[in-house]
RNA sequence: GCCGAUGUGGUGAAACUGGCAUACACGCAGCUCUCAAAAAGCUGUGGCUAUAACAAGCCGUGAGAGUUCGAGUCUCUCCAUCGGCACCA
């Protein structure tokens, strides 16, 4: 099936690639060779490698034209499993196409790729196969990047990251600590969850349906002391940008629900006979309708009863205290409804009513929400009906429904919540008026007389970032118990505690065998001396280290803003490239050194070397702010919508973080990025680290999500193998919009298969016209004869326009579709010529060689190794006999010191630099049109006529008047009306 | 329960601003080439009615209403599927 083609071309006869040989075959392109053979040479050339320094041309370290940077960044993978999954092949090649585009377009695109190798997805991948995650980091690094390299996407391999290497988390650690400093980091013993199988703690946003993001497992809720940032100090600003920022929509909106900003008020009710008050959060407060509170098990006034702080019987106090425990204790399933409860015997007072209502506690209080009390107003809220109903307390109408409805409130189904429409009534001063008004006037009476005030809450909590296992960066934290004891700190709330000095980093993770997480939720590092023993940085007395790790969220936070900068540490090095070998044989792989490591040997010294000697840039940050200057923020990114509230919350955190405290600075000379922003929108746009973000679509199989268990899960490999990168790149695009994914079925990739065989024959017969007698000039006035040379470079033109405007919208699969038309429309041309006989063409095609190029140019973003092999056999058309051979060896030289391209040699350019194609605006109209013809909204006939026709509306609308087709409808009926749309349809209304 | 998305042939899907529904492809059927197969190519392919054939007619975008000369597209009410959040006060 893959037949190679047959080179054995005597002198006089056609190219092989358009003649049947010997056997009858018709020549099929070699992908196996072709893709092998540019791959090379791309590699050879630096073709992929983004002039980051400022227009410095890697290739020929001389300045290029000024620079126009372009950012397109793509979600790193996390090389938790065997291999690339297909699922990342999509969402590569997408944003691969788009880059592409945009470096024809004349951009100088940045387009890096890395591995988001630490965290527990590695981790616990390294676990069920047994195999130390250091060893297995080694071994899937090397096997990710094999694949990925195989895959055409235009990756800058001189410039990736590895989060697990000790060069970039000596920075995910300085993060850490500036976060300390900054007092945004912080320790607090706190309800969390815990997952008891990966025996570790969860931020919220890893908790799905109650189940560990990971595994799977029902998280517990524990009281554990853990690491904290304080992502909620940012939330009005991560809430406040979202609107103006061109995202998914979808994303943004999970984003904001997530945050889940909600206006409303807290209340203070003392507690009778107490000197004690409890404050309500309520967004509705229905006080007139109030007859309870209730608060959570957790609540710190329960506490004290317990404490026997505040007085109750001693069966109260047991009661209270065994059920507080019960809760603790306790798993609750999703979605559990049935209410608990205990009375405590106490009132509060309800000043705005002017009576008291006892205190219950119920866990259907939440202790994270609101203030973790809720003023009871069983009429007006499902649950507080549902709790009113279970223990038989008052429920008291307040709110009269649109219909005049005063009936008791006896089911859920008359419950009036906030929201819904109604009247206030049984409400001295707020009687008569609109449900929402007599809230707000309650506000505004409460706020008057001193009870409480307005205030926002959101959901949004701060993000739990310490994990109690080994596979991450270890935190760098120092503990001193004698400075603590004395009130001493590097922060004053949190004596003790001194973060690791910056000249200090990073705190290598040592290699240690015993890395299984415990069952204790202690973590592994913990059972380490070796590794925790150090010096308090302040006493110097006998202190401990951090033994937890941060969460892999934090590495990926900032991943993007390192790209740049690597490899241009030395930033006038004569080649930039020598990164790459220190990054695919990271320190890691020494583990002979095993435990010497934590006594930051070798790697300590390898990571400062590529730190700290810097060229032209004094490195006390992660990156060369000039170069960020020049290319942040990213300004295309794309990913997957499952980390709309993960990753690219935390990191539109860490940046906003970051520029406050000056390390992100974009003001002073604008660079040419920075150029393209709208003055007078750059803050804001300077406040988002990522300028546009599209969300792609899932590759499902058999109309399920690929998942291992399921065993659906496809493997790129073994369809490049087959049918080549390209060929299924292209089918990935054709399943359906990138936006929404698609389904993968095998047969559906033999049709993209014939088609780029059919380019490959229409392209390949185009230059055979200029190695036969008959000249382009020649050729295309033949066509025209018949007017198929003109309908051609028509639909040529109209292609290059749709599939431009097709890239701008990533609708790859209607690209492709329109450039499938296309071909199909060049082969009924030569069908045509050769029904008519007419050998020249027979033996030609019915496209002219710049014909050809076009097509090429245009197939080149989503068939990018295809589309070289053609534009050099195109440009270079002697090559023909010889370029199948497998000598790629010729092209070596390729490289001139003459010029400042990559591939740019006196006679080829890469295709994949050329400009975009331009519409020809001048020939796109149209001189002959269809015109539907309807009878009452219903098509009945078409017509084509010309342009000049239509103009004469009077005239056009008799001549299809007495179209045989129409006029039988006509007959004995009035025209009521006609309506024209001008070149596109005209209606008759009759009767 | 709330938020979001999606519903179009046997299948993946087009139709972007209301204007010829089913582009493009898969599959299927028939044919050409061939000793044969593969490859390649050609023709047909929404449903129903109907015809020797050419025609022709009606129905048709999850269901039902509405707006409009005209609705896959806009509005309303449902139904189904898939994602996300969830005792959020």
């Amino acid at each position: 099936m893959k037949q190679s083609v047959n080179l054995d071309t005597s002198k006089n006869s056609p190219p092989a690639h358009f003649q049947e040989d010997s056997s009858g075959r018709q020549a099929r392109y070699d992908h196996r060779a072709i893709e092998a053979k540019w791959a090379k040479i791309w590699k050879d050339t630096k073709l992929n490698e983004a002039p980051i320094s400022s227009g410095i041309d890697p290739s020929t370290m001389l300045r290029i034209r000024p620079l126009r940077p372009y950012y397109n960044l793509m979600m790193f993978p996390y090389p938790s499993a065997e291999g690339l999954h297909v699922g990342n092949m999509y969402a590569f090649t997408g944003s691969d196409i788009f880059g592409r585009y945009m470096r024809m377009k004349g951009y100088d695109v940045f387009e890096p790729i890395g591995l988001d190798g630490f965290g527990i997805h590695s981790e616990n991948f390294a676990l069920k196969i047994g195999r130390h995650p250091m060893d297995h980091a080694v071994i899937t690094e090397k096997n990710f990047y094999a694949q990925l390299s195989k895959i055409g996407a235009m990756f800058d391999w001189s410039r990736t990251v590895e989060t697990y290497n000790p060069n970039y988390y000596r920075w995910t650690q300085w993060l850490f600590v500036q976060m300390f400093k900054q007092g945004l980091a912080y320790r607090a013993k706190a309800s969390v969850n815990y997952c008891p199988s990966c025996k570790t703690v969860l931020a919220d946003e890893q908790v799905i349906d109650g189940l560990c993001e990971r595994c799977k497992s029902v998280v517990e809720k524990r009281l554990l002391e853990q690491w904290f940032f304080r992502i909620t100090t940012y939330a009005e600003r991560l809430l406040g940008n979202l609107d103006g920022m061109d995202w998914t929509e979808k994303v943004k909106i999970a984003q904001k629900n997530w945050i889940g900003k909600k206006e409303g008020i807290e209340i203070h009710y003392p507690v009778k006979d107490t000197k004690e008050e409890i404050v309500c959060f309520t967004t509705a407060p229905v006080n007139f309708g109030m007859t309870f509170i209730v608060i959570s098990p957790q609540h710190e006034f329960v506490a004290k009863i317990v404490r026997g702080e505040i007085a109750v019987s001693k069966e109260k106090s047991k009661e209270i205290a065994e059920y507080a425990q019960a809760c603790a204790k306790r798993k609750k399933e999703v979605g559990e409804k049935e209410k608990t409860g205990v009375n405590t015997g106490l009132f509060a007072t309800n000043r705005v009513a002017g009576w008291d209502v006892p205190i219950w506690i119920s866990d259907f209080v939440v202790k994270e929400v609101g203030t973790g009390a809720v003023q009871g107003c069983p009429a007006h809220d499902t649950r507080d009906f549902e709790f009113a109903r279970k223990f038989g307390l008052p429920i008291k109408r307040v709110v009269m429904g649109p219909d005049g409805d005063m009936s008791e409130v006896d089911t859920v189904g008359k419950v009036i919540v906030h929201g819904m429409n109604g009247t206030m009534v049984n409400s001295e001063f707020l009687n008569g008026l609109p449900f929402e008004e007599g809230l707000q006037k309650t506000m505004d009476f409460v706020e008057k007389k001193g009870w409480g005030k307005r205030v926002s809450t959101y959901h949004l909590r701060d993000w739990l970032i310490s994990r109690q296992r080994y596979w991450g960066p270890p935190i760098p934290m120092i503990y001193c118990g004698k400075c603590a004891k004395v009130g001493k700190g590097e922060k004053n709330d949190m004596p003790g505690w001194y973060s690791v000095p910056e000249k200090d980093l990073p705190v290598v993770l040592p290699r240690i065998e015993d890395y299984k997480p415990g069952d204790d939720g202690i973590a592994p590092l913990a059972k380490h001396k070796e590794f925790f023993n150090v010096a308090c940085p302040s006493c110097g007395s006998a202190a401990r280290r951090e033994t937890d790790v941060s969460d892999t969220f934090l590495d990926s936070s900032w991943y993007f803003l390192r790209y740049p900068s690597v490899g241009n540490i030395k930033s006038q090095s004569p080649n930039p490239n020598t990164q790459q070998g220190s990054n695919l044989q990271s320190p890691i792989t020494n583990d002979q050194q095993g435990m010497k490591n934590s006594k930051n040997t070798s790697m300590l010294s390898e990571a400062k070397s590529s730190g700290l000697e810097i060229g032209d840039w004094k490195l006390d940050i992660p990156w060369n702010p000039e170069v960020t200057r020049q290319w942040l923020p990213v300004e295309m990114y794309t990913g997957g919508a499952e980390h709309s509230v993960l990753h690219l919350l935390y990191s539109r955190f860490i940046w906003k973080a970051l520029r406050d405290w000056g390390y992100l600075d974009f003001s002073g000379e604008a660079g040419p990025r920075l150029a393209r922003q709208d003055p007078a929108s750059q803050d804001s746009a300077w406040d988002e680290p990522f300028s546009t973000f599209f969300a792609h679509g899932l590759v499902i199989k058999d109309g399920s999500k690929m998942s291992k268990s399921k065993g659906n899960v496809v493997n790129p490999d073994e369809y490049i193998a087959t049918y080549g990168a390209d060929a299924l790149r292209i089918y990935l695009m054709f399943m359906g919009p990138f936006s929404q994914g698609g389904d993968f079925r095998d047969s559906a990739m033999e049709g993209v298969s014939r088609w780029l065989n059919r380019v490959w024959r229409i392209v390949t017969t185009s230059i055979h016209n200029t190695q036969s007698p008959i000249s382009n000039a020649q050729h295309f006035a033949l066509l025209n004869k018949e007017g198929s040379g003109e309908k051609i470079a028509k639909a040529l033109n109209k292609l290059v326009k749709k599939v431009g405007e097709d890239m701008e919208h990533r609708r790859y699969n209607t690209a492709i579709a329109s450039m499938m038309e296309f071909t199909n429309l060049v082969a009924d041309a030569r069908l045509l010529a050769l029904q008519q006989g007419d050998s020249a063409r027979q033996e030609g095609g019915a496209l002219a060689v710049d014909q050809a190029q076009v097509l090429v140019k245009l197939l080149a973003p989503l068939a990018p190794h295809l589309a070289e092999e053609m534009w050099e056999l195109l440009n270079q058309p002697s090559a023909i006999s010889r370029q199948s051979s497998d000598k790629t060896g010729e092209l070596k030289e390729i490289k001139s010191e003459t010029t400042h391209y990559p591939l740019r040699t006196t006679n080829y350019i890469s295709v994949h630099i050329e400009p975009w194609p331009e519409v020809d605006e001048s020939i796109l109209a149209e001189d002959e049109v269809t015109v539907a013809v309807q009878i009452n909204g219903k098509t009945r006939a078409t017509i084509v006529t010309s342009l000049a026709t239509i103009k004469e509306e009077s005239a056009f609308v008799s001549l299809c008047q007495s179209d045989g087709r129409i006029k039988k409808y006509l007959d004995g009926k009035t025209i009521v009306k006609t309506i024209v749309v001008p070149g596109k349809l005209i209606n008759f209304v009759i009767e």
